[in-house]
DNA sequence: CTCCTATGATTGACACGTCAACCACAGGGG
DNA sequence: CCCCTGTGGTTGACGTGTCAATCATAGGAG
């Protein structure tokens, strides 16, 4: 059909470059916040956050990777760091001896502690605030149409 | 006030959360998929694109970083990149001798060239043709009051 | 038991972004 | 004319993300 290779509209591109920009400044601001505020980058607080919620605050890596949606070479690395920080440290896995099993550690413990309000703080005032009851519900909608389509779980 | 210190509920936090990473698996793959079928990078594609528009295809190096919204830093790191491949070129500004002027080389205009119809082919297949009319225009609406709150020009 | 393949995880190379430091010059006071 | 402050631009250090290569082991076919 022709319709496959027509191009986007004018107002279509308009609100594409519209959409894409201003999200990437909300999450730059948001993560910039806590960075600043907390010491922790986005990325430390969703590993904090999945191993704080783990029994025994304790995770396999690759179930941690795929919990939280990342490759386990993004993974990797970052742990890399974290652990040079003392947010967490690694161990072998007590069965399988190929696996990794990554630890809350109690820095990482009190630092998720201590950024947890106040980035909920910022998530508020930057993004539900700004929206309208009806916009936070389109929004909600617009992301499971775009995750729809882009076939994520 | 006491809704000051309010933080979001349940729901706002779900509808954060999906939100933000949605959008953010949304830009990798097109990224990605423009990286992949053109070998130009997001932020390549933005220099290039906004370049071929200016007059003489040059730019003041710091009315290009205002233009695109980018730092000065952001922007000098990536010329240099840039313009090992040929992309771009830099001259000094004629009058004000503190100025660099980036000027659209052949390959650049012809990798643009060759990028553009592909690229808006896949904003409109992974964004435009995820949404209906009407989640498109909200979703405008919601990228305007984002931006409106967070002072963003 | 012995291969053979698949999986778990790490590593290295490189692109990208931010921050802070830095250098050079423009554009005025004095 | 000389200094002084502000602006334009670059650089270095470092955190982050992706891709491809690598390595060790698990787990099953034979």
């Amino acid at each position: 059909m022709p319709g496959s290779r027509r191009l986007p509209s004018r107002p279509e591109l308009d609100v594409w470059r519209d959409f894409i920009e201003t999200t990437e400044a909300l999450r730059t601001r948001i993560g910039g916040r806590l960075l600043h505020d907390t010491g922790l980058s986005t990325g430390d607080y969703t590993v904090l956050l999945a191993l704080s919620e783990a029994p025994g605050r304790r995770v396999r890596s690759s179930e941690l990777a795929a919990g939280i949606g990342w490759e386990r070479s993004r993974l990797s690395h970052h742990l890399a760091r974290m652990e040079r920080r003392d947010l967490i440290t690694r161990e072998g896995h007590t069965t399988d001896s190929r696996g990794a099993v990554v630890v809350l550690a109690p820095a990482g413990a009190a630092a998720f502690q201590a950024a947890t309000v106040p980035h909920l703080r910022a998530v508020r005032e930057l993004f539900v605030d700004a929206l309208t009851p009806a916009q936070l519900t389109a929004a909600g909608e617009i992301a499971a149409a775009l995750r729809e389509h882009l076939r994520l779980p």
